[in-house]
DNA sequence: GGTGCCGTTTCGCCAGACGGAATAGTTTGG
DNA sequence: CCAAACTATTCCGTCTGGCGAAACGGCACC
C-alpha cells in the first residue's frame, strides 16, 4: 500500500494526510462516518484528525450539516502556490539558457513583505563568494531585482515600498527616497534596472521585470557579474534578459481572479 | 496564539500543518533548518514532518538541493477542489431560489467514477422519504442528473458510461443501452432530461446540465417531485432550471488548463 | 415510543513521538 | 589544504499523549 512508512514517518501525520486527501478529493462535503468507513480507520481517530485539520484551517467543519469540506487556509495556500509555481516553472528554461549564454549568475526573485526574495538562482561558477542564496531576502532599493519590480507596480504599491531613509548596505547604496523615485522612472522608461555595487561590493546587476498580462511585475530576473565583466556584457545582457522575460510572460498561464500584491 | 488546542487536537498533526503552511506559503523551496528556525520547533521534529509530508505527496523533497517545496498530491487536490468549489458556490444561490419557487427538492450533482454524486441538496419538506443524501451515488442511466450530464459530454466519454445492461433499480428503470442512447440524443435536443420513477418508485425528476465555457457538462441540477405534483410543474420547472443553469455557467470562473473528465 | 445511526466523550494502556546529542557529509573561509 | 561551521541524518532512552473500545446523548426514522 502507498503508506508513507519511510523510516521516519510520523504515523499520526501520515494518517491525517490520508483523511485530508479523502475529504479534499470528494466533490461533496464528507461526514465523519463516511471518512472512517472509506479509509478503514477507527471513528475516534478520524474524529480527532478532522478536528485538528479544521482547527488549522485545512478543512472546514460545517456545524450546521455536520460535514467537513476543504478549508480557507488550504485555498489560500493553493492560490499562493499556483502563482509562485507558475512563475518558477515558466522561468526555469530561460534561466538555464541565460547562465549558459553568459556564464554569469542569474537570479529569479519576487516581492514578499516589501522585500526581494530570491526564488531561484543559477550560478555559473561555484567559487563566487557573496552570492545570494535561495530564500534570502534583500532590500528593494539596493537590488536590480527590486528596482525592476518596483518600476512596474501600481503607483500606490511603489509608495508603500518607500522608506524615509533606505538602509545603507555598501558605501554605494543609494539611500535617498528621491533618488529611488528617479531610478524607478528611469527603469520604467528603459525597461531594465541597473545596480552597481549598491548591494554587495564589487558586484553589478542588471534586472528585468517579469510582467503579468496587465503589465504589472510579478517577479524579476537579474544577471550579476563582477564590475569589470559587466562592462562588456551589459548591452547584450539587457537585451537577452528582456527577451527572456517576454517569453516567460507569454508562457505564464492567465491568472484567474486574484494574484498577490 | 492560533494553536489548534481544541480539546481533541492531535499535536503532531497540528504541528505538521504549521510546517506545511510555512513551506507552502514561501515563494521558494525551503530547507529544514529554515523551517525549524522560522517555527521555533526542534530540528528533529521538523525533519520527521517534512519526511512524512513528502511521503504523502503534500510536499516534495528536492534531493538535489535539499529543499522542500509543494508536492504534486497537494496540487492535484487543489485543482479538484477549485473545480468543485466553484461549481458549488456558483450554484448555491440558484438552488435556494429554486426550492423557494417550487417547494420541491432540488439537487446538485456531478459525475465521479462514472456515477452521479449528489453534491448539494435542498429539501423543501423534511418528511419526504427516499431522498438522496449528500455524497450518495446513483447510476447515470436512472437519474435525470445522469442523463442531463451524459447528454452534454464528448462522445467518447458517453461511450465509457454505457454498460451492456444497466442496473434495474425500479420496475420502470430503462436498462437497455439503446434506449439510453436515444434518451441522450433526445435530451441534447431538448436541453433537459426527464426521469419518471426510474430511480425511486413514485419520484419524478427534471434535470438540466450545467455547462462550462466549451458547452460540456460539468454538473447538473434537478428538481424532484412526486409524480402527480410534477405533472403540473414540469413545464415551468424545465424553464426555470434551464435559466438557472445558464446563470450558473455565466458565474463560473473561466477554467485554467485542465478541469476534470 | 422504540430502534438505530451518528457524533462526542471518557478512560486506561502502552506504542511511538520526542528532542538532545552524536554522526556524517558539505561548503566556507583562512 | 585544512579547520571551522554549517548542514542533514541517525540513534536512543524517556514518558507523553495518541489510541481505540466502549459508553453516552441526540436526532431521525419507522
Amino acid at each position: 500500500m502507498a503508506k508513507g512508512s519511510d523510516q521516519y514517518s510520523v504515523l499520526p501525520v501520515a494518517k491525517a494526510m490520508q483523511v485530508f486527501a479523502y475529504v479534499a478529493s470528494q466533490p461533496h462535503a464528507a461526514t465523519l462516518a463516511e471518512v472512517a468507513q472509506a479509509l478503514a480507520l477507527p471513528k475516534t481517530t478520524v474524529f480527532r484528525y478532522l478536528q485538528t485539520l479544521s482547527a488549522s484551517g485545512m478543512l472546514a467543519h460545517d456545524i450546521e450539516r455536520d460535514r467537513y469540506g476543504v478549508g480557507q487556509q488550504f485555498r489560500r495556500l493553493a492560490q499562493k502556490d499556483a502563482v509562485y509555481h507558475s512563475i518558477r516553472s515558466s522561468a526555469e528554461a530561460e534561466l538555464d539558457q541565460l547562465v549558459d549564454g553568459f556564464r554569469q549568475t542569474v537570479n529569479l526573485g519576487v516581492l514578499a513583505d516589501d522585500e526581494v526574495v530570491y526564488v531561484d538562482i543559477r550560478e555559473a561558477t561555484r567559487s563566487q563568494r557573496f552570492q545570494a542564496r535561495i530564500g534570502h531576502r534583500h532590500p528593494v532599493h539596493s537590488t536590480s531585482l527590486g528596482k525592476a519590480i518596483a518600476a512596474f507596480l501600481p503607483e500606490e504599491t511603489v509608495e508603500r515600498l518607500i522608506r524615509p531613509e533606505f538602509e545603507q548596505r555598501t558605501f554605494r547604496t543609494l539611500t535617498d527616497p528621491r533618488t529611488f523615485r528617479r531610478q524607478v522612472v528611469e527603469t520604467r522608461r528603459r525597461g531594465f534596472a541597473m545596480e552597481t555595487g549598491e548591494n554587495e561590493d564589487g558586484v553589478t546587476c542588471i534586472g528585468v521585470p517579469i510582467l503579468d498580462e496587465h503589465g504589472f511585475a510579478i517577479a524579476a530576473m537579474s544577471l550579476s557579474a563582477p564590475e569589470n565583466r559587466m562592462r562588456v556584457l551589459a548591452d547584450r545582457a539587457a537585451e537577452a534578459l528582456q527577451d527572456a522575460a517576454r517569453r516567460i510572460t507569454q508562457a505564464l498561464p492567465p491568472t484567474t481572479p486574484t494574484g498577490l500584491s
